[in-house]
DNA sequence: GCGTAAGTTGTACGGTCGTACCAGTTTTCT
DNA sequence: AGAAAACTGGTACGACCGTACAACTTACGC
């Protein structure tokens, strides 16, 4: 009854999503410009006529793997948000929490810029900023703010800037103040502290 | 003593210049991944080893035309903060040319992601964002705030994020909000409104 | 059991690429 | 004037690319 092996149906989904994690790792280490069908068989260690039966063309290859960034993304995130929801931490601790746990990854930077040129990949960034808004408006509601001063997407556009040039290695010293100062006229205008 | 024709090195000179502006286009327009050097030559109107001649290789070409980038928009906005700098306008509405002022190009964005792997260009992109540090500080002080209660990188940051979301696709809605939320942040502390 | 569909993979084609090279021209220097 | 240096531009080479395709293996309905 125990199966040793899988089936080849098995084989095949564990397969794509080996490629597309094996695109993922390629797109953070060397960009877009660095996906190429042999690169990435490589990296996922499968021949090179496998990416091609999977996935009908490069763009949609890398068009997937990068919905998929954004889901993993989603995923950490919200177990993040749910793990403070109960705790009535502090405004400025659960700031605090966001700014260590978004270590940036070049993925989300590589999906805005390469979203400027195609398309189809423009509602896969609009979804993305959208969830780090619904996840910032959780942030705020979780620190018993239910209707923010400002809107939740500036919190997007501050960490996107800072991770921006993090990952293009300039250090931005005093972000914190900025993430308070902002956080502080979000929560003013309800009157939490 | 008048010349038609221009000399030899001169021609040379307009025809560097003419390369880089060149490849400066296709990076705002198709991204770093579009530059080639058929693909500059051809915009650029000159033949294809001419882009060889002037730059030793495309590595070279790209830096130098991102270089450039960074030093035209230097030029815009220390001639903008000239122009504020006499005015006495009230703060607000400094934040507000700004905004109106930067309209995103998608080169900036290419130059942040690009110096991630390349470290050659990372002291291009500390540059940049120096400088426009440095234009955040001189619109506080136009303003009337000497010393800023949060690091003018704070305002590069968020600015760079608003650009990002916009060169994607995403329009921001109440980033004006988020802005002047900072600015009142950094003029606090001395009590200038 | 056997045909047919689905899955798998090595290979090849046509194209673009960076760059080297070289023959030819113009300028500059002595 | 004549040699050396700088500039111009056409062409070619080897590498890598996306993708098509055919040969082969496995799974499954009947």
């Amino acid at each position: 009854m125990t199966r040793a092996e899988p089936t080849r149906q098995q084989r095949g989904e564990r397969r794509q999503q080996a490629i597309l994690e094996a695109c993922l790792r390629l797109i953070s280490k060397g960009g877009v410009g660095s996906v190429s069908h042999r690169a990435v068989a490589e990296e996922a260690d499968v021949p090179l006529a496998s990416t091609t039966y999977y996935f009908s063309s490069l763009d949609e290859l890398l068009e997937d793997a990068l919905r998929l960034f954004v889901e993993e993304e989603a995923q950490r995130l919200t177990a993040l948000v749910e793990r403070l929801e109960g705790q009535e931490l502090p405004p400025v601790e659960i700031a605090r929490l966001f700014q260590a746990e978004l270590e940036p990854d070049a993925a989300q930077f590589e999906l805005y810029v390469e979203a400027a040129r195609r398309p189809s990949l423009r509602k896969v960034a609009r979804g993305s900023i959208e969830m780090y808004a619904t996840v910032a408006e959780a942030a705020l509601r979780a620190a018993g703010v239910d209707e923010p001063a400002i809107n939740p997407r500036a919190f997007v556009a501050l960490f996107d800037g800072y991770g921006l040039h993090r990952v293009a290695g300039c250090d931005d010293q005093g972000l914190e103040d900025a993430l308070l100062a902002l956080w502080a006229a979000a929560t003013r205008a309800i009157g939490t502290r």
